[in-house]
DNA sequence: TTGCGGATTAGACTCATTCTAACTGATTAG
DNA sequence: CTAATCAGTTAGAATGAGTCTAATCCGCAA
């Protein structure tokens, strides 16, 4: 069953579409319930089933819309898997992916601070990364390979 | 201009594809020539215009073939961005993607051993991992900004 | 020469995503 | 109070990268 948001998680909401001129919305609120429910890095598809069970009359498009704006202001995260269609993950912490190819599965991947500056040094003079993306692939055996 | 394969070049396009039991052909000597030629991360749409001026009768299902099986057989890399176009990568050394926001343009970076080897470290046990993709995207406003 | 199998081809198809145009509903202006 | 505005939502059409299909080609072996 999806929970309603905590207080805390409505400020956090409200907040962050405040702080770039966009309102909460039920659709909004939806689809970000829907989001932090269940942290499996869902498909747009997925998001949009499970949102129509909490707002029934939800459109594909309103989906798509929202999750673009909390790409946007920085609620969460896009995870691309090669020509895979586009997952989301509410995980704000630095982290990588490490996507088992035999389930399909997205796990998250702490990142420790000092891989972080060690990646960053291997860039050449002239280049300004804002964003990194690390992503593994493989076979994940072990017991919590649902989790995350 | 697009040259011919040098003779190391076409031995190396032999040796790989007869290892997985694969023949060379025109269309395939055209498609590797073509990677070969220019560096710079073509798409398939772009492999396809560049082959035409070499062979002007082969057809986008079989670039499309031609670049999977490379793929297949080790011979190059895909080089996936967010949801982009696929582009194709001749360089087999370990290497992360530099992604140019302003030009679109991608450039290889250097990816030292030690490097490899602390991100291989965050995995926890249990997870195997075949593949690392690292991709970091923003500004190169250096002179070499269109090399690689 | 016939037949086989892999490779190639043109074009149809799929499907995630984006676009468009109409509609809604809350807020502001007169 | 109306009317105008405007962001957000909606259904459905359009896009476009990539895949599939069925026909053809071509080198080789029987």
């Amino acid at each position: 069953m999806i929970q309603n948001l905590t207080e805390h998680d409505r400020e956090h909401l409200q907040e962050a579409l405040g702080k770039s001129g966009q309102k909460v919305t039920p659709q909004r609120e939806a689809v970000f319930t829907v989001l932090l429910a269940q942290r499996d890095h869902p498909t747009v598809d997925e998001v949009f089933q499970r949102a129509r069970e909490v707002m029934p009359g939800v459109s594909l498009a309103t989906v798509y819309n929202c999750l673009e704006t909390f790409v946007g202001c920085g609620l969460v995260r896009q995870v691309n898997h090669e020509r895979e269609s586009t997952r989301y993950c509410p995980n704000l912490a630095p982290h990588a992916h490490f996507r088992d190819k035999e389930t399909g599965q997205v796990h998250d991947i702490e990142l420790p601070p000092e891989v972080m500056k060690s990646l960053r040094s291997i860039l050449p003079p002239g280049f300004d990364s804002e964003v990194i993306e690390i992503s593994f692939s493989g076979r994940a055996q072990s017991k919590d390979a649902q989790a995350n």
